[in-house]
DNA sequence: CTCCCGATAT
DNA sequence: ATATCAGGAG
């Protein structure tokens, strides 16, 4: 099967994509749980390589133990470990949260930062966690979230051939209009895990094949 | 590029 | 059995 639809990457093809997903996921948010800012960047380094519904298992228990970045810079390295343990890649973890929180009581009082250049300097935190934080805890948008979704969607769509994120929310940030930012890629997210698929994509019920150089019907 | 890593879907 | 999950560092 030829792809006869728009160019990949024109805005003819942009958006008309956007506004099918605005019509797909009108409600598309974030969903880990949080209630500050904090405890949003700590679900967010927990959420790598691991599902939302598994952090929001975890973090119940995490937040209640945990009230402030001093909490955590204070607790010991296993201990911290197990009480994270089930989110995978549990030793990084502990320890990128006890590294961060001890940057934020030494820098900021103990509080995050609300600027994407003050927010990578965090070790731990790179673009993707930065633009997590600005967007669902702030209301800033400086950047487009690229995660394993928003890549995987924008590479089968023929947004950007680049691998690396960085560089993929570079040439999204390009080709995407600004006032999408904040909206598109927790849409795209929605889409990727209900249709876009990883191993198995769904093209077969998914509104997008007029638009995807890469669906298989 | 490799490593970290438990839980789950296929 | 194996790929993948709202990544980032060395």
């Amino acid at each position: 099967m030829v792809y006869t639809g728009p160019q990949p990457g024109s805005s003819e093809q942009i958006s008309a994509i956007v506004e099918e997903l605005r019509g797909l996921y009108p409600q598309a948010r974030y969903e880990l749980n949080f209630t500050t800012p904090l405890e949003l960047l700590v679900a967010t380094i927990l959420a790598a390589q691991c599902t939302d519904e598994r952090v929001n298992a975890v973090t119940p228990q995490l937040f209640a133990k945990y009230r402030s970045a001093q909490d955590y810079a204070q607790v010991g390295q296993e201990e911290l470990e197990q009480d994270v343990k089930s989110t995978g890649f549990y030793r990084n973890k502990a320890k990128t949260l006890r590294a961060v929180c001890q940057y934020l009581v030494d820098h900021y009082h103990g509080e995050v930062p609300q600027s994407i250049d003050e927010l990578v300097k965090l070790p731990g935190v790179a673009r993707k966690t930065a633009n997590v934080v600005l967007v669902n805890a702030f209301g800033v948008t400086e950047g487009f979230i690229v995660d394993t979704h928003v890549g995987r969607v924008s590479k089968r769509l023929g947004w950007t051939q680049h691998e690396d994120a960085a560089r993929a929310e570079q040439e999204l940030m390009r080709l995407i209009p600004r006032s999408e930012w904040s909206s598109l890629p927790h849409r795209m997210i929605y889409h990727g895990r209900a249709t876009c698929a990883a191993r198995k994509p769904r093209c077969t019920s998914c509104t997008l094949v007029a638009y995807c150089p890469s669906a298989i019907i």
